[in-house]
DNA sequence: GTCTATAGCTAGATAGAC
DNA sequence: GTCTATCTAGCTATAGAC
């Protein structure tokens, strides 16, 4: 799959876009993307993902073993793009306060760029009691978010050993994040309601952006 | 349905316990509700809930017009039972920061009162989207909802109007405390993996109480 | 790589006996 | 109130032509 970078203005960083149109495959991972998100893994069938892209059933298992499987690359594709935004932050300088700045507004970002991430997030995390753990998409998947815990727990870790943020509990602190990140996202129509407006306006990412950093700045340090 | 008082020792309050032994459309509610919160609504059967009663399908049928309906009412039952906590401490007196901690209390306790609640809970806000509203039970549903967050946007922006608290956007803040305080109790293995204990053993369920009014006062007051 | 056709199963809902 | 039996429709997955 060839691809070049150029300049994406929407998000603001180089993105890689493909050079040649879309493969069927990425068009059934879109799709299905936002299908999944929607009604999640029970909710949709093959057929009505087929019928968005403009396939048959049995075209996208030739390109997916399973619905398992699609729905496993799915949810992959989307932790990758996650740990793709948060990595540069984790990598990066500065002191932890300034870090998690800096990564609440990549993860808030992480979310805004695609609108069914979040709610894949979190409906992912509630299908996982009953699910095949045999294939191996699915212990990349669990990799990935546990490194992506691993390094917001460390960057916290090191705030508090460091005396920059008060001795909370870190793992409680991470549930917070998550919770007042991912489920805000989440929340569609709810939030939508609350808000007045879309959750996903230009207006309203940075005004979320600035909320948690205010609560967590001045909940955290010392 | 005859109902008497009894003390419940596992929660600590007085909690309406059936003196005769329970119908079996409760049954049928306490199994779904299990159920439902472990796999969404497309994820269930009405074969599945009907086995785990003890019943057959046509018999859930009988006490429930439909799928849809029973599923409704499980959710409105989870709706109203929460209500019931935040009643208390919305109606009583106290200055908003005293009332606030007090809602949060409230607001865990529903939630680890019931396992299941809090997946339910978010599952329920994903499934909105695509979901019937013409059902009487739908609007009853939304109607609890609705005049429970209107009452902790109005403790919210009492604080703020009384100097209380900083002038934080009100509706962010609960987006903010729902997430932190729902999505937590619905984090499952994720979160037990990241305490490194069961989320609702006694001292999670309190040590979550104390981390989030600490977030929360230190966050918020002026 | 895309298609038709079909197997084998399960879903929700209905009819009607007891 | 609970059951058996049945309907129609949907599902995942497979086989094999082009």
């Amino acid at each position: 799959m060839r691809r070049r970078l150029i300049p994406d203005r929407s998000v603001g960083r180089l993105s890689p876009v493909a050079a040649t149109p879309p493969s069927s495959r990425d068009k059934i991972l879109d799709v299905a993307e936002v299908l999944f998100a929607r009604r999640g893994f029970a909710g949709v069938g093959m057929r009505e993902v087929a019928d968005a892209v403009g396939l048959r059933k049995s075209t996208l298992v030739h390109h997916f073993r399973s619905k398992n499987q699609l729905y496993l690359e799915v949810l992959g594709r989307v932790l990758l793009r996650i740990r793709e935004r948060l990595d540069p932050v984790i990598r990066g300088g500065g002191d932890p306060c300034e870090k998690l700045d800096r990564w609440i507004d990549a993860a808030i970002d992480a979310l805004a760029e695609h609108p069914p991430t979040a709610r894949l997030l979190l409906r992912a995390l509630f299908e996982d009691d009953d699910f095949p753990d045999d294939l191996p998409e699915a212990r990349d998947c669990e990799r990935v978010l546990a490194e992506t815990l691993q390094d917001i727990h460390r960057l916290l870790k090191e705030g508090v050993d460091q005396g920059v943020f008060r001795r909370i509990s870190v793992p409680h602190t991470v549930q917070t994040l998550i919770g007042a990140i991912v489920y805000h996202f989440a929340s569609g129509e709810l939030g939508e309601g609350l808000l007045g407006r879309p959750l996903l306006s230009a207006e309203a990412v940075s005004r979320r952006k600035q909320e948690v950093k205010n609560l967590v700045h001045a909940g955290l340090t010392a």
